[in-house]
DNA sequence: GTAGGGTTAG
């Protein structure tokens, strides 16, 4: 856009130049005689030689074609003359210092506009207030917002959506009550704001009431607003609720619900409401498919997953969907597919690095995990509470107490970040698997912030590996202390008396699990042949094929038996003796599935399975053994890392 | 003319 001519200058800057009102005595209410008056007021009768016209339209022009350098030169120039412009032309300059994040050159309009006793409308200060939030300058823009004599419905939005967004929940919602004692309708931008600053479900439920009241539930935006808040706290069906209330949609309220399921790792759901999605017309964007992704993720569904991945390329220069879709494989087990995808990524942020450490460290790769967290470092991105919890675990989860603890101890110093909750509990973890309990629960003293039932579950578990009974006594009381509803340790609990022939312990502990009614979570494993998931519980007869499944398994261990394999009873959590407790370590879930996958898959292909709780002992050899004498690779996922069982060995070293 | 919704790592 070429600068416009003195000519057509007048004819298109003729209503918008305004002086200020003091120097002209004349009402602002009709700006097409300013310019008259301010032109005839600044040439006057005498000859000067400046001409105010073209730096008006010097300014005008620069603004609207929004080159930032030189329209500020152009605003110097404004000021020194005591020019105005109109607040198009101003709300134009500012959007533009947005765009380039110049926060000077913002104050400095915000300055020019308010300069000589000037008073800027609404408009103006409302944009100037945006620009504040957009620069995070909270604090400036509460003082602009304090400093309006008359603030209007986006104003008292701006703010709300500010505090909204900053997490300032109370702020938020205190903005919106003062705006109603102001007087001032909130719309449907005002509630799209404020829904997610909502602290609880009887704050939602009022705004939601004042919603449908004022009929405000019809708009979209309101209405995305609404499922997210409700799946953010966890009522999913009141989500899907205002969801099949949709009449006319747009994409983004598909995203919303099909987000919140795949959040709440209701994966099965949010793989429904895509394909309902898909044929309703709607073509998935990005956001469509980072949920879908994390849903795969949740289901381990690799070769979903593969076939979404068709879809990313389209968007291949998204960072956060290319960031779910390297989790994606990483949670699938599939180290190559994600370091490959690692690799291939043009951007990368803390979130790619971490995402990849964290998934080598899950899956048993610790060397390649610390290696990627020294080339994340070379590279400039600066590690995050995140990143470091992934570069304990690997530490942990390999044994190396030592380099876990120069990460631990040096973190403060060469990353800023202060060990939290987390970071300790990787330590604990990392020195009661070493053996090290005594040490671990003098960490646990000297911890800064108050141990919780996952920091003692950890010492437990560790206790429960190295068989010191007193101290997995003393870590399980404070678990149940702290959480008397997991059921895991009231059964190891009950385990140790029972082990020490503590009789009357042992009935005093189940009468008070009946009293609580502690149920525990039934093991469940899951595998995805042919797009198709099949689930399996303990002791599981429900499948189609469970005959040929039973009838296979028993082969098989009847074999491994032959090659030498003794089924581990160390890991029976039931009151169990002999042969039934042999029985009932045979039909453990995964076992199940590994069979089934066996004789579903071609052959060499690897079965990869999920689980709900963690391997036990007798599996994990089983997998092992099965693995060599079939020539074939197994993968197993429990909620915590990976096992990849082949030639008879585990990639976490029988270290878990 | 200025303000609003959905997406990623523990």
């Amino acid at each position: 856009m070429k600068p416009i001519s003195r000519f057509k200058c007048y004819s298109i800057i003729l209503p918008a130049i305004s002086v200020p009102l003091s120097l002209l005595g004349i009402s602002l209410k009709r700006p097409r005689f300013y310019f008259v008056a301010a032109t005839e007021w600044r040439t006057g009768p005498s000859t000067s030689s400046i001409n105010y016209l073209d730096i008006v339209n010097d300014f005008t022009t620069w603004c609207h074609q929004r080159d930032l350098p030189k329209a500020m030169k152009a605003l110097d120039s404004m000021q020194k003359h005591r020019l105005w412009a109109d607040s198009v032309t101003y709300a134009e300059l500012i959007k533009c210092c947005i765009s380039h994040g110049a926060i000077r050159q913002g104050k400095r309009v915000h300055q020019h506009v308010f300069s000589n006793g000037y008073e800027p409308k609404t408009f103006l200060i409302n944009t100037l207030l945006n620009m504040y939030v957009k620069f995070n300058l909270l604090d400036e823009a509460q003082f602009l917002f304090d400093q309006m004599l008359d603030r209007n419905v986006v104003s008292w939005t701006t703010m709300i959506a500010a505090y909204s967004n900053s997490e300032l929940n109370y702020k938020a919602l205190e903005m919106l009550i003062m705006m109603l004692r102001d007087g001032v309708r909130p719309n449907m931008y005002t509630y799209s704001s404020v829904l997610r600053a909502c602290e609880g479900f009887s704050n939602l439920k009022q705004l939601h009431c004042c919603i449908i009241k004022v009929g405000l539930e019809f708009d979209v935006f309101v209405r995305s607003a609404l499922i997210d808040i409700y799946s953010r706290w966890g009522d999913l069906q009141a989500a899907l609720y205002v969801f099949n209330e949709m009449v006319t949609s747009d994409l983004v309220v598909w995203n919303s619900i099909i987000g919140g399921f795949a959040q709440n790792s209701d994966g099965d759901e949010a793989m429904n409401l895509f394909i309902r999605m898909k044929r309703s017309g709607f073509w998935a964007d990005q956001s469509t498919l980072t949920s879908v992704l994390r849903a795969c993720t949740s289901l381990a569904l690799l070769e979903l997953g593969r076939q979404v991945h068709v879809h990313v390329i389209k968007f291949n220069r998204d960072l956060v969907l290319n960031n779910a879709l390297l989790d994606m494989y990483c949670k699938c087990g599939s180290l190559k597919d994600a370091n490959y995808t690692f690799t291939l990524m043009a951007v990368k942020d803390v979130i790619s690095w971490s995402t990849m450490i964290i998934g080598f460290a899950q899956n048993g790769y610790s060397r390649k995990a610390l290696d990627l967290f020294e080339a994340m470092k070379s590279s400039g991105t600066k590690p995050n509470y995140i990143t470091i919890l992934g570069v304990l675990f690997a530490c942990s989860h390999a044994g190396w107490v030592k380099d876990g603890q120069y990460y631990f101890e040096s973190m403060k110093m060469l990353f800023g970040i202060d060990p939290g909750r987390e970071h300790y509990g990787c330590m604990v973890d990392l020195l009661g698997r070493a053996g090290k309990l005594e040490e671990a629960v003098k960490l646990i003293q000297q911890m800064k912030c108050e141990p919780d039932a996952v920091t003692w579950r950890t010492l437990l578990g560790a206790c429960r590996v190295h068989r010191n009974m007193d101290l997995a006594e003393y870590a399980a009381k404070k678990v149940l202390s702290l959480d008397r509803n997991d059921a895991g340790t009231y059964i190891l609990l009950s385990n140790i008396y029972a082990n020490t022939q503590r009789w009357e312990d042992v009935e005093n502990l189940r009468r008070l699990m009946r009293d609580v009614g502690i149920k525990k979570e039934p093991g469940c494993s899951w595998i995805e042949i042919n797009k198709q998931v099949h689930a399996f519980i303990l002791g599981d007869k429900s499948h189609p094929q469970v005959n040929a499944i039973y009838g296979e398994l028993n082969q098989i261990i009847w074999r491994l038996k032959e090659e030498g394999y003794v089924p581990d009873t160390n890991f029976v959590l039931q009151d169990l003796e002999g042969e039934q407790m042999e029985n009932s370590l045979a039909y453990h879930s995964e076992k199940l599935a590994i069979v089934f996958g066996m004789m579903s898959l071609p052959k060499g292909k690897t079965v990869r399975i999920r689980k709900n709780l963690r391997i036990c002992g007798d599996c994990h050899v089983f997998a092992k053994l099965l693995a060599k004498m079939e020539n074939r690779s197994i993968v197993i996922r429990d909620p915590i890392r990976y096992h990849h069982f082949q030639d008879g060995a585990c990639s976490c070293g029988d270290y878990w």
